[in-house]
DNA sequence: GTCTATATTAGGATAGAC
DNA sequence: GTCTATCCTAATATAGAC
Protein backbone atom coordinates (compact mmCIF):
# COMPACT_ATOMS: atom_id res chain seq x y z
CA UNK A 1 0.00 0.00 0.00
CA UNK A 2 1.82 3.24 -1.19
CA UNK A 3 1.45 6.25 0.54
CA UNK A 4 0.44 8.30 -2.85
CA UNK A 5 -1.57 10.48 -0.85
CA UNK A 6 0.08 13.43 0.95
CA UNK A 7 -1.31 15.44 3.71
CA UNK A 8 -1.78 18.73 2.06
CA UNK A 9 -3.79 16.72 -0.74
CA UNK A 10 -5.79 15.10 1.67
CA UNK A 11 -6.52 19.23 3.85
CA UNK A 12 -7.17 20.35 -0.04
CA UNK A 13 -9.71 17.88 -0.84
CA UNK A 14 -11.48 18.68 2.76
CA UNK A 15 -11.60 22.62 1.70
CA UNK A 16 -12.84 21.68 -1.97
CA UNK A 17 -15.41 19.67 -0.84
CA UNK A 18 -16.71 22.11 1.59
CA UNK A 19 -16.56 24.77 -1.15
CA UNK A 20 -17.69 23.34 -4.23
CA UNK A 21 -20.72 21.77 -2.00
CA UNK A 22 -21.83 25.39 -1.39
CA UNK A 23 -21.05 27.29 -4.08
CA UNK A 24 -20.77 24.44 -7.30
CA UNK A 25 -18.33 24.19 -10.03
CA UNK A 26 -18.71 27.65 -11.35
CA UNK A 27 -19.43 29.56 -7.97
CA UNK A 28 -16.57 27.77 -5.86
CA UNK A 29 -13.26 30.32 -5.23
CA UNK A 30 -9.85 28.69 -6.00
CA UNK A 31 -8.74 31.58 -3.81
CA UNK A 32 -11.78 30.34 -1.30
CA UNK A 33 -10.42 26.79 -1.51
CA UNK A 34 -6.75 27.82 -0.78
CA UNK A 35 -7.28 29.74 2.30
CA UNK A 36 -9.39 27.35 3.44
CA UNK A 37 -6.98 25.16 3.08
CA UNK A 38 -4.61 27.30 4.59
CA UNK A 39 -2.36 26.98 1.61
CA UNK A 40 -2.29 29.27 -1.43
CA UNK A 41 -3.80 29.15 -4.92
CA UNK A 42 -0.10 27.95 -6.95
CA UNK A 43 -0.28 24.66 -5.07
CA UNK A 44 -4.10 23.98 -5.76
CA UNK A 45 -2.77 23.61 -9.19
CA UNK A 46 0.77 22.09 -8.31
CA UNK A 47 -1.88 19.17 -7.00
CA UNK A 48 -4.70 19.23 -9.09
CA UNK A 49 -3.37 21.10 -11.88
CA UNK A 50 -7.05 23.23 -12.37
CA UNK A 51 -10.41 23.26 -10.83
CA UNK A 52 -11.96 21.14 -13.61
CA UNK A 53 -9.73 18.42 -11.96
CA UNK A 54 -10.67 19.31 -8.53
CA UNK A 55 -14.06 19.17 -8.81
CA UNK A 56 -13.70 16.05 -10.58
CA UNK A 57 -11.96 14.61 -7.44
CA UNK A 58 -14.48 15.96 -4.74
CA UNK A 59 -17.11 14.82 -6.80
CA UNK A 60 -16.19 11.04 -7.37
CA UNK A 61 -15.48 11.13 -3.93
CA UNK A 62 -19.20 12.09 -3.44
CA UNK A 63 -20.86 9.23 -4.98
CA UNK A 64 -19.03 6.68 -3.77
CA UNK A 65 -19.88 7.93 -0.51
CA UNK A 66 -23.41 7.67 -1.52
CA UNK A 67 -23.51 4.61 -3.05
CA UNK A 68 -21.41 3.15 -0.74
CA UNK A 69 -24.65 3.78 1.74
CA UNK A 70 -26.99 2.62 -0.33
CA UNK A 71 -25.81 -0.77 -0.05
CA UNK A 72 -28.55 -2.30 2.21
CA UNK A 73 -30.44 -3.03 -1.11
CA UNK A 74 -28.85 -5.50 -1.97
CA UNK A 75 -28.89 -7.52 1.37
CA UNK A 76 -30.85 -10.76 0.13
CA UNK A 77 -31.37 -11.46 3.71
CA UNK A 78 -34.02 -9.15 4.44
CA UNK A 79 -37.51 -8.91 3.26
CA UNK A 80 -37.86 -6.32 0.45
CA UNK A 81 -40.04 -3.88 2.70
CA UNK A 82 -37.18 -3.95 5.08
CA UNK A 83 -34.68 -2.94 2.45
CA UNK A 84 -37.23 0.23 1.59
CA UNK A 85 -37.46 1.12 5.24
CA UNK A 86 -33.57 0.61 5.53
CA UNK A 87 -32.81 2.81 2.47
CA UNK A 88 -34.87 5.71 3.74
CA UNK A 89 -33.06 5.78 6.94
CA UNK A 90 -29.79 5.26 4.94
CA UNK A 91 -30.56 8.14 2.76
CA UNK A 92 -31.51 10.69 5.44
CA UNK A 93 -28.55 9.22 7.32
CA UNK A 94 -26.07 10.44 4.30
CA UNK A 95 -27.59 13.91 3.87
CA UNK A 96 -27.78 14.28 7.69
CA UNK A 97 -24.12 14.18 7.33
CA UNK A 98 -23.75 15.72 3.82
CA UNK A 99 -26.74 18.02 3.92
CA UNK A 100 -25.34 20.50 1.18
CA UNK A 101 -25.14 16.91 -1.08
CA UNK A 102 -28.64 17.06 -2.97
CA UNK A 103 -28.49 20.45 -3.67
CA UNK A 104 -24.76 19.99 -4.78
CA UNK A 105 -25.55 17.49 -7.51
CA UNK A 106 -28.79 19.37 -8.50
CA UNK A 107 -26.88 22.45 -9.61
CA UNK A 108 -24.30 20.41 -11.21
CA UNK A 109 -26.55 17.80 -13.30
CA UNK A 110 -29.12 21.08 -14.17
CA UNK A 111 -25.99 23.13 -15.64
CA UNK A 112 -24.58 19.71 -17.68
CA UNK A 113 -27.03 16.66 -17.65
CA UNK A 114 -24.41 14.60 -20.10
CA UNK A 115 -21.41 15.30 -17.95
CA UNK A 116 -23.71 14.10 -15.09
CA UNK A 117 -24.70 10.74 -16.87
CA UNK A 118 -20.81 10.14 -18.16
CA UNK A 119 -19.39 10.48 -14.36
CA UNK A 120 -22.29 8.47 -13.03
CA UNK A 121 -22.06 5.89 -15.59
CA UNK A 122 -19.57 3.74 -14.22
CA UNK A 123 -21.25 3.70 -10.44
CA UNK A 124 -24.94 2.94 -12.04
CA UNK A 125 -24.20 -0.36 -13.71
CA UNK A 126 -22.35 -2.07 -10.55
CA UNK A 127 -25.48 -0.53 -7.98
CA UNK A 128 -28.64 -1.38 -7.28
CA UNK A 129 -31.39 0.80 -7.83
CA UNK A 130 -34.34 1.13 -5.47
CA UNK A 131 -36.46 0.68 -8.36
CA UNK A 132 -34.69 -2.72 -9.56
CA UNK A 133 -35.40 -3.95 -5.89
CA UNK A 134 -39.08 -2.99 -5.93
CA UNK A 135 -40.07 -4.59 -9.44
CA UNK A 136 -37.70 -7.67 -8.18
CA UNK A 137 -40.25 -7.84 -5.10
CA UNK A 138 -43.24 -7.69 -7.43
CA UNK A 139 -42.45 -10.57 -9.02
CA UNK A 140 -41.55 -12.62 -6.75
CA UNK A 141 -44.91 -11.54 -5.43
CA UNK A 142 -43.51 -10.99 -2.39
CA UNK A 143 -44.80 -7.00 -2.35
CA UNK A 144 -47.49 -4.88 -4.18
CA UNK A 145 -47.02 -1.41 -5.14
CA UNK A 146 -48.96 0.92 -7.76
CA UNK A 147 -46.38 2.72 -9.82
CA UNK A 148 -42.37 2.03 -8.43
CA UNK A 149 -41.41 5.04 -10.51
CA UNK A 150 -43.93 6.80 -8.84
CA UNK A 151 -43.37 6.00 -5.69
CA UNK A 152 -39.51 6.33 -6.10
CA UNK A 153 -40.19 9.98 -6.68
CA UNK A 154 -42.75 10.07 -3.67
CA UNK A 155 -39.97 8.35 -1.55
CA UNK A 156 -37.09 10.43 -2.21
CA UNK A 157 -39.16 13.78 -2.78
CA UNK A 158 -39.81 13.27 1.16
CA UNK A 159 -36.40 12.65 2.59
CA UNK A 160 -34.30 14.77 0.00
CA UNK A 161 -36.53 18.04 -0.15
CA UNK A 162 -36.37 19.14 3.67
CA UNK A 163 -32.57 19.36 3.20
CA UNK A 164 -32.60 21.38 0.13
CA UNK A 165 -34.88 23.59 0.88
CA UNK A 166 -33.60 23.62 4.24
CA UNK A 167 -32.97 27.81 4.65
CA UNK A 168 -36.34 28.03 3.15
CA UNK A 169 -38.56 26.70 5.65
CA UNK A 170 -36.41 27.70 8.36
CA UNK A 171 -37.98 30.92 7.24
CA UNK A 172 -41.41 30.00 7.09
CA UNK A 173 -41.10 28.05 9.85
CA UNK A 174 -39.99 31.04 11.66
CA UNK A 175 -42.82 33.36 10.85
CA UNK A 176 -45.38 30.70 11.84
CA UNK A 177 -43.84 30.29 15.49
CA UNK A 178 -43.16 26.54 14.70
CA UNK A 179 -39.74 25.00 14.66
CA UNK A 180 -37.87 22.87 11.73
CA UNK A 181 -34.44 21.45 12.31
CA UNK A 182 -32.44 18.60 14.07
CA UNK A 183 -35.04 18.77 16.73
CA UNK A 184 -37.69 17.65 14.46
CA UNK A 185 -35.54 14.46 13.25
CA UNK A 186 -37.43 11.69 14.94
CA UNK A 187 -40.87 12.59 13.70
CA UNK A 188 -39.67 13.41 10.23
CA UNK A 189 -38.16 10.25 9.64
CA UNK A 190 -41.57 8.51 11.32
CA UNK A 191 -43.67 10.43 8.63
CA UNK A 192 -41.93 8.99 5.86
CA UNK A 193 -41.90 5.40 7.02
CA UNK A 194 -45.54 5.50 7.48
CA UNK A 195 -45.43 7.06 3.97
CA UNK A 196 -44.02 3.74 3.23
CA UNK A 197 -46.41 1.68 5.07
CA UNK A 198 -48.96 3.44 3.37
CA UNK A 199 -48.17 2.52 0.25
CA UNK A 200 -46.51 -0.88 -0.14
CA UNK A 201 -48.21 -3.72 0.38
CA UNK A 202 -46.95 -6.89 1.36
CA UNK A 203 -48.33 -10.07 0.35
CA UNK B 1 -51.25 55.21 -15.99
CA UNK B 2 -47.85 55.75 -17.08
CA UNK B 3 -46.29 54.24 -19.67
CA UNK B 4 -42.66 54.07 -17.93
CA UNK B 5 -42.13 50.46 -19.08
CA UNK B 6 -40.77 50.88 -22.85
CA UNK B 7 -40.61 47.79 -24.65
CA UNK B 8 -37.02 47.12 -24.67
CA UNK B 9 -37.16 46.66 -20.63
CA UNK B 10 -39.86 43.93 -21.12
CA UNK B 11 -37.99 42.27 -23.67
CA UNK B 12 -34.74 42.45 -20.95
CA UNK B 13 -36.74 41.68 -18.02
CA UNK B 14 -38.54 38.31 -19.98
CA UNK B 15 -33.98 36.91 -21.48
CA UNK B 16 -33.24 37.76 -17.99
CA UNK B 17 -35.47 35.67 -16.30
CA UNK B 18 -34.83 32.70 -18.60
CA UNK B 19 -30.85 32.94 -17.78
CA UNK B 20 -31.13 33.76 -14.49
CA UNK B 21 -33.36 30.90 -14.03
CA UNK B 22 -31.52 27.99 -15.35
CA UNK B 23 -27.66 29.99 -14.10
CA UNK B 24 -28.84 31.72 -11.06
CA UNK B 25 -27.11 35.48 -10.03
CA UNK B 26 -23.43 34.52 -10.74
CA UNK B 27 -24.19 31.92 -13.26
CA UNK B 28 -25.65 33.76 -15.81
CA UNK B 29 -23.83 36.03 -18.29
CA UNK B 30 -24.63 39.21 -18.83
CA UNK B 31 -23.80 38.65 -22.68
CA UNK B 32 -26.23 35.90 -22.91
CA UNK B 33 -29.12 37.67 -21.39
CA UNK B 34 -28.35 40.43 -24.01
CA UNK B 35 -27.89 38.12 -26.80
CA UNK B 36 -31.68 36.40 -25.88
CA UNK B 37 -33.13 39.99 -25.73
CA UNK B 38 -31.27 40.91 -29.35
CA UNK B 39 -29.70 43.75 -27.82
CA UNK B 40 -26.11 44.61 -26.47
CA UNK B 41 -24.61 44.58 -23.08
CA UNK B 42 -24.20 48.05 -23.17
CA UNK B 43 -28.03 48.88 -23.10
CA UNK B 44 -28.31 46.63 -20.41
CA UNK B 45 -26.61 48.76 -18.07
CA UNK B 46 -28.18 51.76 -19.61
CA UNK B 47 -31.91 50.27 -18.60
CA UNK B 48 -30.90 48.81 -14.91
CA UNK B 49 -27.43 49.88 -14.27
CA UNK B 50 -25.65 46.72 -13.30
CA UNK B 51 -26.48 43.28 -13.16
CA UNK B 52 -27.63 42.82 -9.04
CA UNK B 53 -30.10 45.67 -9.86
CA UNK B 54 -31.10 43.21 -13.11
CA UNK B 55 -31.44 40.19 -10.96
CA UNK B 56 -33.59 42.07 -8.11
CA UNK B 57 -36.01 42.92 -10.60
CA UNK B 58 -36.55 39.33 -11.87
CA UNK B 59 -36.32 38.21 -8.37
CA UNK B 60 -39.12 40.42 -7.07
CA UNK B 61 -41.35 39.54 -10.23
CA UNK B 62 -41.13 35.89 -9.39
CA UNK B 63 -41.72 36.11 -5.96
CA UNK B 64 -44.99 38.47 -6.67
CA UNK B 65 -46.13 35.44 -9.02
CA UNK B 66 -45.25 32.92 -6.86
CA UNK B 67 -47.54 34.55 -4.01
CA UNK B 68 -49.68 35.59 -6.27
CA UNK B 69 -51.03 32.18 -6.78
CA UNK B 70 -51.23 30.83 -3.86
CA UNK B 71 -54.35 33.49 -2.90
CA UNK B 72 -56.54 30.51 -2.62
CA UNK B 73 -55.54 30.49 0.52
CA UNK B 74 -57.63 33.24 1.72
CA UNK B 75 -61.26 32.07 0.49
CA UNK B 76 -62.67 32.08 3.61
CA UNK B 77 -66.11 30.46 1.48
CA UNK B 78 -64.12 27.30 1.04
CA UNK B 79 -63.64 24.48 3.44
CA UNK B 80 -60.18 24.34 4.79
CA UNK B 81 -59.06 20.79 3.28
CA UNK B 82 -60.44 21.80 -0.16
CA UNK B 83 -58.10 24.96 -0.13
CA UNK B 84 -55.38 22.71 1.05
CA UNK B 85 -56.12 20.60 -1.83
CA UNK B 86 -56.28 23.48 -4.14
CA UNK B 87 -53.15 24.73 -2.63
CA UNK B 88 -51.09 22.24 -3.89
CA UNK B 89 -52.68 21.96 -7.33
CA UNK B 90 -51.99 25.74 -7.69
CA UNK B 91 -48.17 24.64 -6.36
CA UNK B 92 -48.01 22.19 -9.24
CA UNK B 93 -49.88 24.46 -11.86
CA UNK B 94 -46.63 27.61 -11.01
CA UNK B 95 -44.48 25.09 -11.36
CA UNK B 96 -45.58 23.13 -14.48
CA UNK B 97 -45.47 26.72 -16.35
CA UNK B 98 -42.00 27.88 -14.55
CA UNK B 99 -40.26 24.70 -13.69
CA UNK B 100 -36.92 26.45 -13.05
CA UNK B 101 -38.01 28.64 -10.42
CA UNK B 102 -38.21 26.22 -7.24
CA UNK B 103 -34.03 25.58 -7.71
CA UNK B 104 -33.48 29.44 -8.64
CA UNK B 105 -35.13 30.21 -5.66
CA UNK B 106 -33.44 27.48 -3.45
CA UNK B 107 -29.91 28.24 -4.98
CA UNK B 108 -29.97 32.01 -4.39
CA UNK B 109 -31.32 31.51 -0.82
CA UNK B 110 -28.64 29.29 0.01
CA UNK B 111 -26.13 31.69 -0.83
CA UNK B 112 -27.66 34.04 1.06
CA UNK B 113 -30.41 33.51 3.29
CA UNK B 114 -30.06 36.87 5.37
CA UNK B 115 -30.75 38.87 1.53
CA UNK B 116 -33.66 36.59 0.91
CA UNK B 117 -35.56 36.77 3.80
CA UNK B 118 -34.87 40.83 3.42
CA UNK B 119 -36.72 40.36 -0.31
CA UNK B 120 -39.42 38.13 1.04
CA UNK B 121 -40.80 40.28 4.19
CA UNK B 122 -42.72 42.73 2.12
CA UNK B 123 -44.53 39.78 0.65
CA UNK B 124 -44.34 36.96 3.65
CA UNK B 125 -46.72 39.79 5.75
CA UNK B 126 -49.27 40.56 3.67
CA UNK B 127 -50.07 37.04 2.21
CA UNK B 128 -51.30 33.73 4.24
CA UNK B 129 -49.08 31.10 4.28
CA UNK B 130 -50.54 27.20 5.10
CA UNK B 131 -49.56 26.72 8.28
CA UNK B 132 -51.74 29.68 9.53
CA UNK B 133 -54.68 28.29 7.26
CA UNK B 134 -54.08 25.32 8.95
CA UNK B 135 -53.71 26.84 12.46
CA UNK B 136 -56.83 28.40 11.97
CA UNK B 137 -58.94 25.33 10.75
CA UNK B 138 -57.57 23.02 13.81
CA UNK B 139 -58.40 25.89 16.17
CA UNK B 140 -62.13 26.27 14.75
CA UNK B 141 -62.16 22.52 15.44
CA UNK B 142 -62.95 22.65 11.33
CA UNK B 143 -59.89 19.77 11.20
CA UNK B 144 -57.32 17.38 12.95
CA UNK B 145 -53.81 17.24 11.61
CA UNK B 146 -50.81 15.83 13.67
CA UNK B 147 -47.99 18.37 13.24
CA UNK B 148 -48.91 21.41 10.63
CA UNK B 149 -45.37 22.29 10.09
CA UNK B 150 -44.50 18.32 9.38
CA UNK B 151 -47.31 18.32 6.98
CA UNK B 152 -46.58 21.32 5.64
CA UNK B 153 -42.71 20.44 4.92
CA UNK B 154 -43.77 16.71 3.71
CA UNK B 155 -46.60 18.32 0.90
CA UNK B 156 -44.82 20.76 -0.06
CA UNK B 157 -41.48 18.20 -0.65
CA UNK B 158 -44.14 15.93 -2.71
CA UNK B 159 -45.14 18.72 -5.05
CA UNK B 160 -41.66 20.61 -5.61
CA UNK B 161 -38.70 17.94 -5.74
CA UNK B 162 -40.18 16.55 -8.82
CA UNK B 163 -39.26 19.08 -10.33
CA UNK B 164 -36.01 20.51 -8.41
CA UNK B 165 -34.70 17.07 -9.59
CA UNK B 166 -36.32 16.43 -12.88
CA UNK B 167 -32.74 16.33 -14.71
CA UNK B 168 -31.88 13.24 -11.73
CA UNK B 169 -35.13 11.21 -12.08
CA UNK B 170 -34.58 11.09 -16.06
CA UNK B 171 -31.66 9.49 -15.43
CA UNK B 172 -32.91 7.39 -13.25
CA UNK B 173 -36.07 6.14 -14.65
CA UNK B 174 -34.00 5.65 -18.31
CA UNK B 175 -31.54 3.33 -16.63
CA UNK B 176 -35.00 1.07 -15.00
CA UNK B 177 -37.17 1.33 -18.47
CA UNK B 178 -39.39 3.34 -16.63
CA UNK B 179 -40.91 6.83 -17.33
CA UNK B 180 -40.92 10.37 -15.79
CA UNK B 181 -42.02 13.85 -17.36
CA UNK B 182 -44.97 15.07 -18.24
CA UNK B 183 -46.94 11.84 -19.18
CA UNK B 184 -46.57 10.61 -15.24
CA UNK B 185 -48.65 14.58 -14.22
CA UNK B 186 -51.99 12.89 -13.70
CA UNK B 187 -50.99 10.01 -11.08
CA UNK B 188 -48.33 12.46 -9.75
CA UNK B 189 -50.91 14.89 -8.88
CA UNK B 190 -53.31 12.01 -7.46
CA UNK B 191 -50.47 10.40 -5.15
CA UNK B 192 -50.02 14.05 -3.91
CA UNK B 193 -53.99 14.16 -3.19
CA UNK B 194 -54.28 10.89 -1.39
CA UNK B 195 -51.23 12.08 1.00
CA UNK B 196 -53.39 14.99 1.99
CA UNK B 197 -56.36 13.18 2.51
CA UNK B 198 -54.14 10.24 4.09
CA UNK B 199 -52.74 13.43 6.97
CA UNK B 200 -55.64 15.38 7.15
CA UNK B 201 -58.98 14.01 9.07
CA UNK B 202 -61.99 16.18 9.08
CA UNK B 203 -63.67 16.40 11.90
C1' DG C 1 -32.22 55.00 -26.95
C1' DT C 2 -28.86 52.28 -29.10
C1' DC C 3 -24.53 51.28 -30.70
C1' DT C 4 -18.99 50.41 -30.87
C1' DA C 5 -15.02 50.63 -28.55
C1' DT C 6 -12.59 50.53 -24.38
C1' DA C 7 -11.60 50.55 -19.43
C1' DT C 8 -11.62 47.82 -15.24
C1' DT C 9 -11.65 44.01 -12.43
C1' DA C 10 -11.80 39.37 -10.97
C1' DG C 11 -10.23 34.97 -11.11
C1' DG C 12 -7.86 30.93 -13.13
C1' DA C 13 -3.41 29.58 -14.47
C1' DT C 14 1.81 29.68 -14.89
C1' DA C 15 6.95 30.94 -14.19
C1' DG C 16 10.50 30.81 -11.43
C1' DA C 17 12.87 31.50 -6.82
C1' DC C 18 13.74 28.97 -2.71
C1' DG D 1 6.70 21.12 -2.08
C1' DT D 2 5.64 25.68 -1.26
C1' DC D 3 5.84 30.40 -2.04
C1' DT D 4 5.55 35.36 -4.58
C1' DA D 5 4.85 37.65 -8.53
C1' DT D 6 2.79 37.79 -12.90
C1' DC D 7 0.19 36.58 -16.97
C1' DC D 8 -4.08 35.83 -19.48
C1' DT D 9 -8.71 35.67 -20.28
C1' DA D 10 -13.43 36.37 -19.50
C1' DA D 11 -16.89 39.23 -17.85
C1' DT D 12 -18.73 43.48 -15.88
C1' DA D 13 -19.00 48.17 -16.56
C1' DT D 14 -18.41 52.87 -18.77
C1' DA D 15 -17.34 56.60 -22.39
C1' DG D 16 -18.71 58.69 -26.11
C1' DA D 17 -20.44 58.78 -31.07
C1' DC D 18 -24.75 58.72 -33.51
Amino acid sequence: MKLKDSKTEEVILDAAKVVFMEYGLYGARMQQIADRAGINKALLHYYFRNKERLFDRVFENALSRYFQNMEVLLDESLPIIDRVHSYADRFIDFLTEYPQMAIFLIKEVSLNQALFEEKVKSHIKENPSLIAVINHGIQREEIQIIDPMLFFVNLVSLCTYPFVARPIFKVVAAKNDALWGVEQEISFRSSVHEFINNKIKPL
